[in-house]
RNA sequence: GUGAGUGUAGCUCAGGGGUAGAGCCCCGGAUUGUGGAUCCGGCCGUCGCGGGUUCGAAUCCCGUCACUCACCCCA
């Protein structure tokens, strides 16, 4: 029998969880600082909800569950796995909207899954943590969004991650101007997301193997090199404005025909955009954070407006992404609701602190401040009795489960203290034949191997004042 | 979906045609109210599975499954 988790499926032992619980504590404690609201959907969806809504090949990677009865002989499903929580968000607001806030803010930290191969830092089950906000089209949203994910990031401990940002309709006018068809569009913008990890030549390469031709290819992969954010580069604001600037001259002016009229507009929305998102992060904990980026671009189809990525120098992917989708949820409601959220990878964070070794130490210590020994054969009541005092003024208290054959039996203490050593469990208390007549307890410190007699009744107030 | 690598004890791994190995873990002892060292002893295996070659296969060949890594795509 393979005892292992299914493929891509992790089990998460008591250290995992304490890790996971710390980040996603700090997480959900400054999403809330910024007044989002805690939402949580169901872990299945209709299929019909999801489809459609990932793209080709998200769409393929869906979970699908088989329709009960009959379904299971013809393989028909109905139902699926969430996908990620931005589509199951959009429902929600499309079912619901009357009855939520204008301004609705929510942050949700929940597990998805993806029928994907798994590989490094990649997983069929995993946490996402999104945080978005419905019904906005001000830049102020973008701007406190990147101020809270700058928020989580230094509070974890990073003093080195990068906010990359982008606008999807700036890139659109580009390609646009260069009369490139839309139907081309995804590959250039696959293509200028490759820039983060390949080098100008074969970013080239790759593009002409999907059937474009040299000299488009090269140009675009050229011009967008320009003005790439290189991993390491920690540019200040101002550099952001610069290359903002050069790219709007160069847009202005670059009448060899490329640029059309109404792409010209569509950048000037964006470019307009950018500079109020930049000029918002001044105010706030993203300052300094934010660096401008052409070649970031994002996979997911339904991006609308400014986009961003948040990454550290010694990870080839990011560490979370998101960006403003202002027609997703029109897709359930027929109404175009506006919206804009940010994504973070719990599992990638998770790799890069254990790398780096960020946790606190206080996460990986014991399961118990002290343990009672047992060290007459028959008399688990005194223990349990003197457990449960010290559970009542709050310590926490692990009993050990097995009385020893004999009183005092050869190497039954020894095993017992040895077994708390290795739990990581600071102190134990001893009744023995002694403490029995004395009316105490004895407390050793497991690590110094020193003893203490401390009478009954102030053993409590003892260990409390010591942990 | 494509490609590569690895499957041997609970864990980490050695052995590459001739009796199945080491370290760690666990259990017991040296040490009867005091443990992290050391020493001694013990437990532990269909060598992933199926077939083939061979007098003989953990070892070579074919197939298959699982895991890992990379591509695609993504967090």
């Amino acid at each position: 029998m393979n005892t292992g988790p299914a493929r891509g499926m992790r089990d998460f032992l008591p250290e995992d969880v304490r890790r996971r619980r710390h980040v996603i504590g700090v997480i959900a404690d400054v999403y809330q600082q910024y007044g989002f609201e805690p939402l949580e959907t169901p872990s299945v969806e209709n299929l019909e909800t999801l489809q459609g809504k990932y793209g080709e090949e998200g769409d393929r990677l869906i979970f699908k569950i088989l329709k009960r009865g009959e379904g299971a002989e013809t393989g028909q499903a109905d139902l699926a796995l969430r996908y990620d929580l931005t589509v199951p968000l959009a429902r929600v607001v499309a079912e619901y909207r009357a009855r939520l806030p204008k301004f609705f803010k929510r942050y949700q930290v929940q597990p998805v899954w993806r029928a994907d191969r798994p590989q490094k830092g990649r997983f069929r089950e995993f946490y996402q943590c999104d945080v978005d906000a419905i019904g906005s089209r001000s830049m102020v949203v973008e701007a406190e969004l990147l101020a809270a994910a700058a928020d989580v990031f230094t509070r974890l401990g990073f003093s080195d991650f990068v906010i990359r940002l982008n606008h999807r309709k700036l890139l659109e006018a580009l390609l646009a101007g260069r009369q490139i068809s839309k139907s081309s569009w995804a590959d250039f913008l696959s293509a200028a997301d490759d820039l983060d990890k390949i080098d100008v030549k074969d970013a080239v390469a790759r593009l002409m193997e999907k059937g474009h031709d040299a000299d488009g290819a090269a140009s675009w992969i050229n011009w967008l090199s320009q003005f790439k954010w290189r991993r390491g580069d920690a540019r200040p604001l101002a550099t952001f404005n610069e290359g903002l600037d050069k790219f709007e001259t160069l847009f202005n002016t670059a009448d060899q025909g490329h640029p059309q009229l109404t792409a010209r507009e569509a950048a000037q929305t964006a470019i307009v955009d950018l500079k109020k998102i930049l000029a918002l992060c001044e105010f706030t904990s993203a300052r300094g954070r934010v660096v401008f980026d052409f070649s970031l671009a994002r996979g997911l189809s339904y991006y609308t407006g400014a986009i961003f990525e948040i990454a550290v120098p010694d990870l080839a992917g990011s560490m979370g992404g998101g960006g403003r989708y202002d027609n997703l949820i029109g897709m359930f409601s027929g109404e175009d609701v506006p919206a804009c959220g940010i994504s973070l990878g719990l599992e990638r964070i998770l790799v890069v602190m254990a790398e780096r070794n960020m946790f606190p130490p206080s996460l990986v210590a014991s399961s118990a401040d002290v343990m009672v020994v047992q060290w007459f054969a028959h008399r688990t009541d005194l223990y349990l009795a003197l457990a449960t005092e010290l559970r009542a003024a709050g310590l926490r208290v692990e009993l050990y489960p097995e009385p020893p054959a004999e009183d005092n039996q050869k190497g039954a203490t020894v095993k017992q203290f040895q077994y708390a050593q290795s739990r990581g469990i600071p102190y134990a208390a001893v009744i023995g034949q002694a403490e029995l007549e004395a009316g105490t307890v004895s407390i050793r410190t497991l690590a110094t191997r020193q003893d203490e007699q401390r009478p009954r009744a102030d053993v409590a107030a003892y260990l409390k004042a010591k942990i």
